[in-house]
This record gives C-alpha cells, sequence and structure tokens, in this order.
DNA sequence: GTCAATTACGTTCTCCGTAAGGATG
DNA sequence: CATCCTTACGGAGAACGTAATTGAC
C-alpha cells in the first residue's frame, strides 16, 4: 500500500461516487475514459481496497469505498481550504505588514502610502510604529516589523537596506529674522545665529552638528527633545534651526519661514531595511515596492517645500 | 495555480523544512538532490509562491513557507492517519460484520467459527442475530446485517446465495421406543408412529411434510413453536420427531435417541447469502471464507451424530 | 577552493488517448 | 444489440539521474 496519492486521484474518486458513471465522471475530470477507469485502478491499488463495484451497467461504493468516501471528501476539503488560503495571501487578500518609521515619516510620508496600500489590498493588516531610529531597528531584529523607515545609524550592515530618498536641510526662522527674505541659505550665512538644536541623541542633531562643523553658529542653550518645541521656540525668536525637510509639517500652522539650505552634499538619507537574508512576506514586499514607488528619490523637496 | 499536488511533493517539503538541506533532505526521499530541487520548484509553483529563501548556504522558509508548513503537516498528519485507517480496515484489524442465522445455526455451528473469527480478527466487531429466516432475511434486506445463514425458503433469487451444507434428518425417540435400536431408520418404518411437529411455519416442518409425503404417520396432535417443547414432549414419551442434525443439540441432556433417516435425497440445505449486486466488506468477506471453511458441505453430520 | 543548490541533457517511465475487447441486460 | 467498463498499444510528455554550472563563504 503506497500513499502516494495525488488530488486529481481523490477528484477523481469523488467525481465517481457522485456521478456513480466512469464516462461522465471522466468527463467531469477532463480526461478520456480510459484514462479514467485506470486512475480508479490506481487508487484502489494505492488504498489496499476495491472502492467501487462496478459492472457495465452499475457503479456502486464497496462498504471500503464508502468508508474511504468520506475520508477522500474531508481531505479534498481541507486541500483546498488550505490552498485557497494560501492563495488569498498570495494574492494580498489577507495578510500583515508591519511598518516602523521615524516619527517624522510615520507622519508626514507614510499615511499617504499606507492610504494607498490599503486601497490597493483591503485584506492586508498593516501596523505602523512611529519610533525613534534605535527603537525602530530594534522592532526589526526581534520580528516584530517587516520594514524599517529611518535615517542610518551606526550599524546599518546588519540589514538589508537601501536609500529611499535624501532629506534635504532648511533653515527656519521667523518671518521677521533677517534671513527670512533668502530664498536659500548657504551654510556659511549661519554664522553668529543663535541655533535652537535638538537633543544629541537625535538622528536630525548628528546631522546638524557635521553641517556646522566649520561654522561658527551660537549656541541658543536649548536642547529640547521634540520638534513641536523647537517650533515654539523658533516662533518667540529665541533662535532659528535647522531641520530636514521631512519634519517641516512641525512648523506648518505658525508664521514661520524654511529656506532651502544649500548644501546639498549633505542631506540626511532616508533608508528602508529589512532583516538580512530573510525575505519578505508577499503584502510586506508588495508595501516596500509602494513606499519606494511614493517615496522615492525624486520629487521630495517639491512637495514639502511650502511651510 | 494548479492544486493538483500528491502526497511526495508535501513530504519533500517537509523533509526540507525539518533539515533545511536539499541534498539531506533528497536522501530521506529517496530521491536524487536535482529531482529533489526540481520537486520543490513545482511545489512552489503549484502554491503560486516562493516557499523557502535559499543559496547554496542556507536554507530558510518564507513567511509564505511557514504558513504553508503548518498546513502540510496537518493535511500529511490528516492523510497518513486516514490511510491507516483505511489499512486497519483492509488488514481487518478494525471493521464490523453482522451475521443473522436461524437459532439452530446460531446455537450449534455459529459459535465455533465466531470464536475462531475473533481470534483471527479480534479487532473487528461481530454481531449474531439469532431469527427465523423471514426475520435472517429482512435484516438482509435492510442491510442490518451482511450474511444470513438459513434453509432456504421462496425468493432466494432476490439475493446471493450458496449452498453451505445439507442438514439430514434424524429420528429423535426414547430409548425405550421401538425405533431406538435400529443404527439407521428408513421413511416408511415411521408409518403408525405418532408424530410431534413443529408449527407450520417453520422450515423444518416444512421439509418434514415433504419427508413424510407418502407414509402413513399417526398425529400427535402437537404442533410447538419450540424445539425445547418437542424435547420435553418426547422425553414424555408422548410421540417420536423427526428434526435435521444441527438441531440435535437442544436434545441432548436428555435420554433421547438420535438416529440418522435414510433419505439422503432429502436433506435441509443451508445456505449462506448476500445481498446481491453488493460486496461484502473486506471484514465480512472473511467472516464469509471462514463460515464455508468451517460449515463446508463435508464432515457435518459425523459431528453431531451422538445425541 | 569547497560545498551546495540550480540548470542541462539524455534516458526512462508514466500517463494519456485511440481503439479493440468483453460483459451485461 | 446497445451500453459501458476494461485492456492493449503506441506516442507524448514528465520525471529522474548524471554531470556541468553557478554562487556563496
Amino acid at each position: 500500500m503506497n500513499a502516494n496519492i495525488s488530488t486529481r486521484l481523490l477528484y477523481a474518486f469523488i467525481a465517481l461516487d457522485d456521478l456513480k458513471h466512469f464516462t461522465r465522471a471522466a468527463e467531469r475530470c477532463h480526461t478520456s475514459q480510459s484514462a479514467f477507469s485506470v486512475m480508479i485502478q490506481k487508487l484502489e491499488a494505492a488504498v489496499g481496497a476495491k472502492l467501487f463495484e462496478r459492472d457495465t451497467r452499475n457503479v456502486t461504493l464497496t462498504p471500503e469505498g464508502e468508508l474511504f468516501a468520506e475520508v477522500a471528501r474531508s481531505l479534498v476539503s481541507e486541500i483546498e481550504s488550505a490552498f485557497d488560503d494560501m492563495s488569498d495571501y498570495v494574492a494580498r487578500r489577507r495578510g500583515r505588514v508591519s511598518v516602523a518609521a521615524l516619527p517624522s515619516l510615520a507622519a508626514n510620508g507614510l499615511p499617504a502610502v499606507i492610504a494607498e496600500y490599503k486601497k490597493l489590498y483591503p485584506g492586508v493588516a498593516v501596523t505602523l510604529y512611529d519610533a525613534l531610529s534605535d527603537q525602530c531597528l530594534s522592532l526589526l531584529r526581534q520580528g516584530k516589523v517587516d520594514l524599517v523607515l529611518t535615517a542610518p545609524g551606526a550599524n546599518f550592515l546588519e540589514f538589508d537596506s537601501k536609500t529611499l530618498c535624501s532629506d534635504p536641510f532648511y533653515v527656519v526662522c521667523r518671518r521677521d529674522h533677517p534671513l527670512a527674505k533668502k530664498r536659500i541659505v548657504h551654510v556659511n550665512k549661519l554664522a553668529g545665529h543663535e541655533i535652537i538644536h535638538l537633543a544629541k541623541s537625535s538622528s536630525v542633531r548628528q546631522h546638524v552638528d557635521i553641517l556646522l562643523r566649520d561654522v561658527q553658529t551660537v549656541h541658543s542653550g536649548f536642547e529640547v527633545e521634540h520638534l513641536a518645541t523647537v517650533a515654539g521656540l523658533v516662533e518667540q525668536g529665541l533662535g532659528i534651526t535647522l531641520v530636514p525637510e521631512l519634519t517641516l509639517f512641525q512648523f506648518r500652522q505658525l508664521d514661520l519661514v524654511a529656506i532651502p539650505l544649500d548644501a546639498k552634499d549633505l542631506m540626511r538619507p532616508i533608508l528602508i531595511a529589512k532583516r538580512k537574508g530573510q525575505s519578505l512576506s508577499i503584502a510586506a514586499q508588495a508595501m516596500l515596492e509602494l513606499i519606494e514607488k511614493q517615496i522615492g528619490p525624486t520629487g521630495s523637496r517639491r512637495k514639502y517645500q511650502n511651510v
């Protein structure tokens, strides 16, 4: 008794059980009647028992056939539902994607992408974490998220990553500030100005420090955690600040001006990362592709220029 | 996505999931590694998704692969248990046989057969009905029993039947009866004797009437239902009786003598019958064969001669 | 350079369909 | 004699194994 059954045999059996007629059952199975006859014989050999009592007139189940009929029908339905299930995942009718992103990206670029994604694949559950870079990467390491959008820190070799876009820096100041009228500001022009900083741990600050390495600016004494705080401080005229484009939304509503910084070579790269050597689920792959398409390397400056 | 999967593919998948190594998994599946590689590709095509992430060093499941792993393992275990189940039936380790028989056969020949059967196939449940011929056949018609052991009545063409043995008639009388000393009695010698009869509806009586068609016997006036009653009456010297060999056990214990009747051509045939055009279960087939072997046409006279 | 999966390719074998055979009512 | 399952047989396609190739460490 060799249990190497294919689903075709099970379908053949069920067809014959339903129709009790070789010729018609063969038709249902899209095969010739002789081939069908052989298939039934094969199945009987595999099972080790005669399953149908047949002469040229009648086809009936043997007692073992009746037993097998239950088995076969339940197996087929299990197989079908299993495959339907798989097919749902493959077709992204079901599934799950988890993305972690820096708050700036989570608030700014991603919602549109996620909205589009949900429109395309309404059955897929999308989870979004907004967290600082380290936390994002920790989530990725733990397998809690499929994708991470962040600015590069140390140890990026641990992951498969790809630059999505480069986030250029802007000077943000009050409308009545001397710089406010400029169309573009060179880094050197920042000398002597009071700068409101973010905390040293932030990735933005690290870039700013590099930008201002050779410029003699004045430290305002403020090192705050949140951009909203920075915005408040700037609005009160306590200084100006340097932030990447993707965070400019934090300064909207206020009477502030954002001026592109002329330091094209020193932009904050935005990376998308996934676990190394581990492939993405089909749902996650689709998310990755959509993110790459929508937050590609092109066109981001234009979009967010007006604060 | 074509769901025509064979169990071999599932086993291949599971082997690779277990071993994470094509070469070793191929060995477990008794196939070459190249064939195995193709099998996995086939499975992936059938499922419609890449199931393993592999390079020459590492083999890991993709997210879809993990999903499929659950599916595959559960399917395989279902298939295996289903086939094991069938195989139990085929090997008569499990099953059910129901037999209906005339009380004389149920009490006499069958218990030994059933005991032997239970010894051979302890897992098969055996049910025995002892009933009169009509009831037996009714049970068979309803499908409540697989086999019937009875003496032929009308309408036996309705069933597939086969003569098992012929049940010769005996004269039963008291030890002090004139016939008691005979080694064999010819029908003619019964003339003038008082006969205790069974009811007209019994198959035994119908045969007796034929036997005695041309013999002038005296009717004792008794027409009773049960052989035990006949036995009691005979023991009290109220007459003699004619019964087939298989009922003689009813007269044991009593001080009676059974003498073979010299009427070889007029024996009660015992038939075994099953439903027409419906094959027996494997368990029932085995029972039929055992019955034929043990209650065959030979040797029955010897066995029951001494009352 | 070695180990391991994939691809190439020729052989074998299985499977299918046409057609003949045989049984049944 | 008509129906319809089984068997026979030849060809097409699939699967397999050997061996060459590619790729990773």
